[in-house]
RNA sequence: GCCGAUGUAGCUCAGCUGGUAGAGCAGCUGAUUUGUAAUCAGCUGGUCGGCGGUUCGAAUCCGUCCAUCGGCUCCA
């Protein structure tokens, strides 16, 4: 007998051998139909395994991510299955289970295929599985595998065998399938109830572009048809809430071929909105000692040539504009840096001024390939909040700190509640692909890690994905569709202040070289605005709202009195306008409701005769009449609410 | 840039298997003077993404280019 322990550290004693779905029957029959995989020692596992050890457990279901996960995995293979028996003679490439479903890399060779081909191949995975079929697990010899593919002719399966170790190889056979496949997987495929392809593309193969592109097919797959019906109606919303649409009903901002693609023009409100964020960060910057400064938006090619961007970025980059007589280049900046390089040479510094912080809101230019530009999350012109922080190594730590403090700052303020941060550091295999001493890099890796861990922030370290030039921490949020997004990032660099030559003097009085920080807590404008509109779905907090207020007179007569309440708002500065159509009041409360501006103040015979407005709330309805001076009381103490003291 | 899909009025969309376009909203004009999510009537508005081709005839079929959408690759 060997003893299991569950999750509540109960011990049960089992006979050797035993399996997940054994152990789930002596629970519960519902529990033994629901499980999915299982969780030994940590590691999850095919609940149909046996088990020859003591061990603690975990029962894996679809309330489990590693249960869905497992789902999805073998619902890969049950796809792949399907197209098979449809298209026969396609080759596999890889299908994994990702966060939200699972796709197949698959190359159909002359078979053409697209979505329409989605309901056929739907029906016959529900099909399959409905057959129950289990999934056989192989220890397999590298050379067996090998000759089993190059019988099917399956070029994809034969790289990857190549890549792996003999004896670590198994394969997983269902139904007609088998598949090199490390596992685990689900019990049976009748635990597969519903299924939705939800899109095609193609993927080049192993990620290379110099290689053959497959066609990926992404699915989704459930335990239950409520479940799918629930998912497809959380797409649904989600659309709603995509800023590019949001954009456009709230008048934010707009594009047009003719200015150029990725090139966004931002309305009125829009600009509005923008300008908010850029006063509230301009504020707490000079509050934590940055200076503003304001640079062109090119620069010559030298400047290029001494920061080394123009050797690695040169021929991706927007052609350069010639003069017209000396033909001297200049190149639209792709970033702010090199130029506040050159601001900080401006004048000897002193280990005293430092550090010294430079930040400006910096439009850049970058060329991206057409296929990557998406609304305002990817575009090819668009503004960093960007800053420079010279400091001495001794002062990264704390400058690291004050930028992080920023940045949280700012997730609090605008309700930013889920993000990942990043922290990318250099490979340690790999060091000397790096520029910077060993010391200097332990130093800011470290600071950054404590820094990270004094806030108590949920961190995910990458190994390997830090920049050439320093360490970096990057702040991640996702989009209504759960895609993931860089905003914020904070980046050590020892590369450009040695470029530049930039020099303190240190109180040896010997020169000495400062590190420099890259920080922009919005990333840029653009993308940040894109985000905010789909977490908030426009409804903005009160403080950044483009309209705080609109006033509603209810017939012609009361627009005098409209325009005097207009008035005193406006004196508060508070943003308002009034609805003079000759509308009548449940129209223009719809347009207000639309355009989802937070206060909508009707006014008509009583309001004027007694002084008040009768506030109505976006989305909440009539809250009765308040005085004018009240209501102004009551959206001052909002935005104090939201903002703290700032 | 690559793969796939899409592209009709300012916006949202209809237009079956080819017979030179239609609705709602918006806009304009007029009537109405309005009380918490759409007042009524009339009018204006489109070389059906661009360019070629097939055809007696193309929004509809074919080619190509452009843009958008979903991915891949890329992102200083």
């Amino acid at each position: 007998m060997i003893n299991i322990t569950l999750p509540d550290n109960t011990v049960r004693q089992y006979p050797e051998g035993v399996t997940g779905v054994d152990i789930a029957k002596s629970i519960s029959e519902g529990l033994a139909r629901n499980v999915l995989s299982i969780q030994v020692d940590g590691h999850v596992m095919d609940a149909t395994r046996s088990i020859t050890a003591d061990a603690r457990i975990r029962l894996l279901t679809w309330s489990d991510l590693e249960g869905k996960a497992t789902l999805w995995h073998s619902s890969a293979h049950l796809m792949a299955e399907a197209i098979e028996i449809l298209y026969p003679g396609v080759k596999f490439g890889i299908g994994p289970d990702i966060e939200n479903g699972f796709y197949y890399d698959i190359d159909f060779g002359d078979q053409a295929i697209s979505s329409d081909d989605f309901p056929k191949i739907e029906k016959k995975i529900l099909e399959l599985a409905k057959e129950k079929q289990v999934f056989i697990r192989k220890d397999i010899s590298k050379s067996e595998a090998i000759s089993y593919f190059t019988k099917k002719g399956d070029e994809y399966k034969i790289e990857l065998l190549e890549g792996l170790e003999d004896g670590q190889i198994t394969f997983y056979e269902s139904g007609r399938f088998t598949d090199l496949c490390r596992g685990p997987h689900v019990p049976d495929t009748a635990l597969i109830k519903a299924v939705k392809l939800l899109s095609i593309a193609g993927a080049y193969w192993r990620g290379d572009e110099k290689r053959k592109q497959l066609t990926r097919i992404y699915g989704i797959t459930f335990t239950k048809q409520k479940e799918l019906d629930d998912y497809l109606v959380f797409l649904e919303e989600a659309k709603k809430r995509d800023h590019r649409k949001l954009g456009k009903e709230l008048e934010l901002f707009a594009f047009s071929q003719k200015v150029g693609l990725g090139l966004p023009l931002w309305l009125p409100r829009g600009a509005q909105l923008r300008e908010r964020l850029e006063m509230f960060l301009k504020k707490v910057q000079k509050r934590g000692g940055y200076q503003q400064v304001i640079c062109p938006h090119i620069g010559n090619v030298e400047l290029y040539k001494t920061s080394g961007h123009y050797q690695k970025y040169g021929e991706s980059s927007f052609r350069p504009i010639t003069t017209p007589v000396e033909g001297e280049e200049f190149f639209l900046k792709p970033m702010n840096c090199p130029h506040h390089c050159e601001i900080y040479k401006t004048k000897p510094r002193s280990y005293r001024d430092l550090p010294v912080r430079i930040a400006e809101f910096g439009t850049v230019y970058r060329y991206e390939q057409s296929g990557e530009l998406h609304g305002l999350t990817r575009v090819r012109g668009f503004t960093q909040d960007d800053a420079h922080i010279f400091c001495t190594p001794e002062q990264v730590k704390d400058e690291f700190k004050g930028v992080m403090d920023i940045v949280m700052l700012i997730f609090k303020a605008l309700d930013f509640k889920e993000f990942i941060v990043q922290i990318s550091l250099r490979d340690p295999e790999n060091k000397d692909k790096y520029i910077g001493s060993d010391e200097n890099w332990e130093k800011a890796e470290r600071a950054i890690r404590e820094v990270a861990e004094e806030q108590g922030l949920n961190t995910v370290i990458e190994l390997g994905e830090a920049a050439f030039y320093g360490p970096k921490m990057d702040f991640m949020v996702k989009d209504a569709l759960g895609r993931k997004w860089q905003l914020g990032t904070i980046q050590v660099d020892y590369n450009l202040p040695e470029r530049f030559e930039l020099e303190y003097i240190g109180n040896d009085n010997q020169k000495h070289r400062p590190v420099m920080i890259h920080r922009a807590p919005f990333g840029s404008m653009e993308r940040f605005v894109a985000v905010l509109l789909e977490h908030t779905a426009g409804n903005f907090p009160l403080w950044l709202a483009p309209d705080q207020a609109i006033v509603l007179p209810i017939s012609e007569k009361y627009q005098d009195y409209a325009k005097k309440v207009l008035t005193l708002l406006n004196n508060s500065d508070i943003r308002a306008s009034v609805d003079d159509r000759n509308e009548k009041a449940g129209k223009k409360i719809r347009d207000a409701e639309l355009m989802k501006i937070p206060f909508m103040l009707v006014v008509g015979e009583r309001e004027e005769s007694e002084g008040t407005v009768s506030v109505r709330r976006h989305g909440k309805g009539d809250l009765g009449p308040q005085s004018i001076g009240d209501f102004i009381a009551a959206v001052q103490e909002e935005m104090h609410q939201e903002l703290g003291e700032l």
